[in-house]
DNA sequence: ACACTCAAAATTGTATACAAAATAGCATGC
DNA sequence: GCATGCTATTTTGTATACAATTTTGAGTGT
């Protein structure tokens, strides 16, 4: 994951809660206060006021006027939209990095794909390594975005990509194998090096709508069985 | 345009500031300093920091450590990455709004459209009521998006529109009509309300072109000028 | 036992003071 | 005359003090 800190403590207390969040550590729906992140961190409330200011605008906390901030629940239907979107940009990026990838972005491409593989046949690899190869997963998108050459589709896509990635590792994080999703990432990537714009674009489309399912059958299993529960008590 | 000024400072200075820049009373590329704001607005520094923090988010300003923030100029290379994203964003919105939309929708849609011809038609209509008409005319898409029943489309697509709004402004205000804009808005519409997804997506994917390539002729004869100023000296 | 009031505690909103860094301008040396 | 280095100014970065508001909880009256 690009780590982008510059030099000032807000962009620090950014990424650190930043992580926090994604990662779950402050898990979605807890309340959290300036001052507990400010004395976590060991700085003053300012920088952490306006971390959280930035977190409000990717949407990862909402915070009301003097009530404090929420780490933002996500309910499957704002997956659904994300997942929606993400379908449209992630699609688009996938057809312009098909006709505008340079040899060296190919090959950068390879290169994760065989870092997936590498980490995906590891035996008896660690939740660290599974969690990596997640990570690489999900990177492989960024950086057909930004091979796109459109920085701005980039940027939005690492947006709903932050703010899904929560999700994604604790659901599918469950699982072991994703041999699917490995296959799908090397027929894009093939795609992308044939220059086969088209197909590259209703490749990675379909690839989007099936994450989309996988973490949508978890969830809703989830949810599903908290029912149970609730009815049984 | 909607004004949603919560009662905080932070949110009264935001919506100030970026009305400002929106419509280019704070010229792109200028300087602003916090202070300036601050004692224009005759607040502390803390809200327009804020305020600040958050129109980077937007990009709308950009803002380097201790060198203060920039008014982000939209170079013409920004202006097509950001029109290719509106063609997807807000043809897929328009689609969605076309199943989605009750009568009540429909009704505002029209009332919209109404309000945009009678705009159009005032004789020896001053500016102001020329920059209504455009006003009304993306604010229509606004409201397309928000029909669609995606909030997360909406939000980005709301993001977008006002990046591009102050150019889209400035460079189509030297026009004095806009009938095929108009004509299309009203096409769009009559698709959403006869519930015809596909030919409202198309339609409004061509009417986003048709927008760009207008825009683009202008910043490009613009552009052109000045070339020609610099040789000529 | 329940509801209502009021006060205290917690928490953000705003202002301000001070520190750190960058820029600009001036002076000095070559 | 030009470059270089230093200082003074400007401007943001951070901390902290205080104000405003919301929540919480205890205490009292019915």
């Amino acid at each position: 994951m690009a780590k982008e800190t510059k030099n000032t403590l807000r962009d620090s207390v950014y990424s650190a809660l930043k992580a926090m969040i994604v990662t779950g550590q402050i898990p979605p729906g807890s309340r959290v206060t300036e001052n507990d992140i400010a004395v976590r961190l060991n700085v003053s409330r300012t920088p952490v006021r306006e971390a959280f200011n930035r977190l409000e605008r990717d949407g990862l906390v909402t915070g009301r006027p003097r009530q404090g901030y929420v780490v933002t629940e996500f309910d499957i239907n704002m997956f659904r939209e994300a997942f929606e979107i993400r379908e449209l940009l992630d699609g688009h990026a996938t057809e312009l990095a098909a006709a505008a990838a340079t040899e060296k972005d190919k090959a950068r491409l390879r290169a994760m794909l065989a870092e997936c593989e590498r980490l995906a046949t590891i035996p008896d690899r660690t939740t660290r390594e599974k969690f990596q190869e997640l990570e690489v997963g999900i990177d492989l998108h960024r950086v057909i975005a930004q091979i796109s050459g459109n920085a701005m589709l980039h940027g939005m896509l690492c947006g709903i990509l932050d703010k899904c990635q929560h999700y994604v590792w604790t659901e599918l994080l469950w699982l072991d194998e994703w041999k699917i999703a490995r296959d799908e990432h090397a027929e894009i990537v093939d795609a992308i090096c044939a220059g086969d714009a088209s197909r590259a674009g209703t490749l990675a489309r379909a690839h989007v709508r099936g994450s989309r399912d996988n973490v949508l059958r978890l969830l809703q299993a989830k949810s599903d069985y908290q029912n149970f529960l609730a009815r049984a008590s």
